[in-house]
DNA sequence: TATTGCTGTTCCGCTCAGAGGAACAACGTT
DNA sequence: AACGTTGTTCCTCTGAGCGGAACAGCAATA
């Protein structure tokens, strides 16, 4: 989870806020859910208590009921609170809801052998990029992520391809929602200088994130389309740039963009 | 999910039930997301609040507070809900912190390489083998489960070795509570019978399932342990029985004994 | 093109679920 | 033995949130 902000938590301690018709209990028990999975490991009564800033008893009433649900499980040696593999089995069944995962899979263990660095999968949700997929590259230094994981998406190749297909408005919205913050030199952060690149994106076929996410990393991304061409997915190849020199992106993108389209044709594109 | 029945769902319409201190509002979300789980797909309010018999106001609540967690998300074109990627990564984080997956990884894989056939990777939670892990065999004909699923600790082989190897006072426990229902002409449903062949298990050091959960399914399941010499986790190797033949048995017994071994090994434990 | 019958959504008033605070028990530490 | 922790229990009071009904928006019927 590390940075990525859990929607849940804001709404916290404003309780009578018109509106937005929501239950407070839930939203509590919510954010309970949220802070176990932030911090890896047990968490006290106290401690959660004071970081929500809620009454002790509140906090234990609502663990109660989340153990009845097998959401969480108290360690009966520590007394301490951890998320339950109910959890799991609900992720679990989100992740096999996406189809194209099971139809890509093979394809993305392919690029994986010829290309030898990390391939993610991901779609557009909300303002974010979720990774829905990823092959992992078994080499000492390689990018670490997970699948379930979001990224911003005007600076990562998979971000990038993705709104460089996507309908204008689309762009135009995110473009009007997100703050576009410098992760690196190499972030784009002018948004008429994004939109220009965007378009380039589009002529070329692929994406490439230059170290604008994360200094030493290099993405190349391509996007996958369903069978009424619209472009729903995208895939991308990250590696370190000691190992993603221009010499072998030259290599591997004809390869890459050949394996977003056979994905593609897998899924009805007729091209 | 399947079968698999959501404990959250049993304490929906008991409220007034003292002693345990639960919190209405709560139960009613995590029914939900229960349910979305259960129907793969998207659900409509009213058919939400007919299956929970709950009020259509209440649910059409619940749901917009489960929103703002982003746990649910609303198909603009239905109107109806479906689970959201927040639990996928929530789910992924139950899944990260079992570390003993990353150590065990590249020995399933190893095993599947020479077995041929899907490995699991298993845990005894409350009263369900639960598993953490799986490496598929891309045959046409293999048996179908999920991370995350959930299997009865008596008639399979990662379930059987889990309880040779523990303590007989979680065994006696386990007994007291699980009804053991004769899934196929072999389960054991005898309790003496049950606790000899546990017995015979752990003095052969593994547990063959002979199709005792499901029809032309045959399995092997070996102990993984700890440090300390505590068995916390196994793995067996699945097949149908046209493949799983005495013959291919007598050969990979050994080898997967072997790798629980070396797995044994690597998490520190000294044989 | 009305009509009917579905949806999902909104409103509102009454009430009991559940929040809060404090006291309690069971620890390990000083 | 006194203290500072923890998780847990109890009790009281009130406003969150439940139920019920009305509303709106769409689609298939007549």
């Amino acid at each position: 989870m590390s940075k990525e902000n859990s929607p849940s938590i804001r709404a916290l301690n404003n309780p009578t806020q018109v509106g937005e018709e929501t239950i407070t209990a839930v939203i509590r028990a919510l954010a309970i859910l949220d802070l176990l999975g932030q911090s890896e490991g047990e968490l006290g009564i106290t401690e959660i208590s004071q970081r929500l800033s809620l009454q002790k008893s509140t906090v234990f009433r609502l663990l109660n009921t989340l153990m009845v649900g097998e959401y969480v499980r108290q360690n009966p040696a520590t007394k301490k609170y951890y998320l339950g593999t109910h959890l799991l089995r609900l992720g679990m069944t989100v992740l096999n809801q996406i189809e194209l995962r099971k139809v890509a899979q093979p394809y993305l263990r392919e690029l994986m052998a010829v290309c030898n660095e990390v391939i993610h999968l991901g779609i557009l949700e909300q303002n974010e990029v979720i990774y829905i997929d990823k092959i992992d590259v078994d080499r000492p230094l390689s990018m670490v992520s997970r699948i379930g994981g979001k990224s911003p998406w005007y600076c990562t190749g998979l971000g990038k391809v993705l709104l460089a297909f996507s309908p204008p408005a689309v762009l135009e919205e995110l473009l009007s929602k997100t703050k576009l913050v410098q992760f690196t030199p190499n972030t784009i952060t002018d948004p008429a200088r994004l939109v220009e690149h965007l378009k380039q994106i589009q002529a070329q076929g692929y994406a490439i994130d230059d170290e604008e996410h994360e200094l030493g990393i290099r993405c190349v991304g391509v996007p996958i389309r369903d069978y009424q061409g619209s472009v729903i997915a995208a895939l991308s190849v990250s590696g370190p740039t000691l190992r993603m020199t221009q010499d072998k992106l030259k290599q591997i993108i004809p390869v890459i963009i050949n394996t977003g389209n056979r994905i593609s044709k897998a899924l009805g594109y007729m091209g």
